[in-house]
DNA sequence: AGTAATTTTAAACAATCATTTAATTTTTGA
DNA sequence: TCAAAAATTAAATGATTGTTTAAAATTACT
């Protein structure tokens, strides 16, 4: 690889981070392409040379962190715990995403409006892949009778969307810690499951 | 009151419901001035004889559904139920308005980015009141013993949080009906609490 | 019926942004 | 060092949309 392609990556990806920051800022309509170029001392025209356009800057945004997100549970998946042990670091995980990367983790709650087909397709591809981490896990719950709940879907959808509203009302300096919210919801959905 | 203040008020109100509607339908930002007053076959510049400016209307769109949902929710707190019928009573209530009400109901997630000062204020006041119902209803079953959970306030927000995100993935035409998933979630909230 | 108040409208304005373009600057590599 | 390639920029463009305005249409009331 010639070094002007190493170079212009690696602008690729600073730009996918300052605009990752900006989402989670002013959430994706908020998000302006000047800002995203400013916070990298670029003017906005740039931003055209590395990304086709908005819509695709954004879209790449949702991705990496959504990808980033499936890594990591994964890694807690692949270890040899309990259903329980596997959930409640899961937990962990979903909830730093949530309160981390904010708008861009659940970026577009509104996926139609803003990606196109392709985009959506992918997306949902992801999103799929995501929620079946947990759906896998529940299931393994289940089967060694560790946990035990009527329908096992509607119940990750209950819990992903009760973790995902956290971001709505989360405060770094309110009365409970990150860590002591992320145990408190664990105790919650393990006494939901069992 | 004379004739013409009256029809004034109920153009108002025409137009409030017109706002609610396109706003369920696309969104704060994605509501336009020109929907909603085509929705009336009217002009957008008619809308600022009745409102100051786009946030004001928003603003009145939001405290309206807000307003009526307390409404309904006090009406099951003040029957001679049991917490636990209460609370199921209410949570009926409250995913009826989140998928019905939409964009509105929750308007304004990020409510600091849109309402001015004053607005918020009303509010922050309003949705205290809101929630404050839940936490009633939660303290009532504690003091009967008919619950026992951790963190109280942490579970009313888990539970409104599980429900409000219902509307990121409701679909009328889906495997279970509404009515279905009140059950489930009902079932699943009095199993959290108990 | 006729006048004053009320309501509505079309058009102009203004602000915001995404996107394009053409020129300029910077970097690369022989 | 120097020409070609890569990267950046400032400015123009165009589309959207909230808001204002002044005139026109409608309605209320004596």
């Amino acid at each position: 690889m010639k070094l002007s392609e190493k170079k212009s990556l690696k602008k690729k990806e600073q730009i996918l981070l300052s605009a990752v920051k900006i989402v989670n800022r002013h959430g994706y309509d908020g998000a302006t392409m000047e800002e995203i170029a400013a916070e990298l001392l670029m003017t906005k025209g740039s931003l055209y040379y590395y990304f086709k356009n908005k819509g695709d800057l954004m879209y790449q945004c949702h991705n990496l962190i959504l990808s980033k997100a499936i890594d990591e549970l994964k890694e807690h998946i692949n270890e040899e715990d309990s259903a329980e042990e596997m959930l409640r670091n899961m937990i962990i995980t979903h909830i730093d995403f949530a309160i981390e990367e904010q708008e861009t983790f659940n970026l577009i709650t509104r996926p139609y409006h803003t990606f196109n087909k392709e985009q959506l397709q992918e997306v949902l591809k992801l999103r799929k892949n995501y929620s079946g981490l947990f759906d896998q896990v529940i299931e393994k719950g289940l089967s060694s009778k560790a946990f035990k709940i009527k329908e096992p879907i509607i119940a990750r959808m209950f819990m992903l969307g009760s973790m995902n509203w956290i971001q709505q009302w989360y405060n770094p300096d309110g009365r409970l810690n990150k860590k002591e919210l992320q145990k408190i919801f664990g105790d919650y959905m393990i006494k939901l499951l069992k």
